[in-house]
DNA sequence: CCCATCTTCAACCTTTTGGTTGAGTATGAA
DNA sequence: TTCATACTCAACCAAAAGGTTGAAGATGGG
């Protein structure tokens, strides 16, 4: 909704909430299930989720009792256009990308 | 230095420090001219420049008395291939940055 | 209706963040 | 030497962030 680059910015500044963001871009999940993998309880994550819903990066729908959390990725142009007139960076590298979203699930979403 | 997704994306949370990333965009600045256009304590920006230092996002160079801050862009690559996985965001449009730019330091970093 | 499920709310706690001030260090200039 | 400039450090503070727990609100199923 605000989606301001200090929302946006701010929301991807926490591991949690980027791995929620990671797990998303698989497919829509219900909050129960976006929780499952972290060690944390489900009020936290439902905060997490909050703070993602505000800063644009994802929105809401509740459908019977389940809330299903969808990613909108239009979010991250704003912040990304403001990152790259840093710089001239290639502008899709997927193999690049494939690489730190495993490193960041890796290190961040595991529930061993 | 560490330049994790978490420090870079968070140090990116602050309008101060991005205000001060755009005026590095320019050209290298003493910290004291750094400071100079906000209304707050030297000591302050001096934090906010640590911060940036620590995200890899400047590096700082002491000559005589004066230490320079440079803006280092490729601090942002990694974040920026992480975002583009989202979306495939046009890879470069200057015109946009511009006036985000422009609307970054009319609200950001006025002295008034 | 009764119960289980999905999710949030409210109160609370600890740590981090972003700011202040005053003193201190390092350097250059006169 | 003496003084001003450039910057950081240390102590402190208020507010925000990120977590917990327990209770409560919706909703669907039997």
């Amino acid at each position: 909704m605000t989606a301001s680059l200090d929302t946006v910015f701010a929301a991807l500044g926490d591991p949690t909430r980027r791995a929620i963001l990671s797990m998303l871009l698989e497919d829509d999940m219900a909050v129960t299930d976006v929780a499952e993998p972290f060690e944390m309880s489900l009020a936290a994550i439902s905060k997490h989720l909050f703070i993602l819903v505000n800063a644009g990066l994802i929105t809401q729908e509740k459908r019977g009792r389940v809330k299903w959390c969808k990613l909108e990725p239009d979010a991250l142009k704003q912040a990304s256009v403001w990152m790259q007139g840093f710089g001239q960076f290639e502008p899709v590298n997927l193999d690049d990308f494939e690489r730190f979203l495993a490193a960041e699930l890796g290190e961040d979403a595991n529930d061993t």
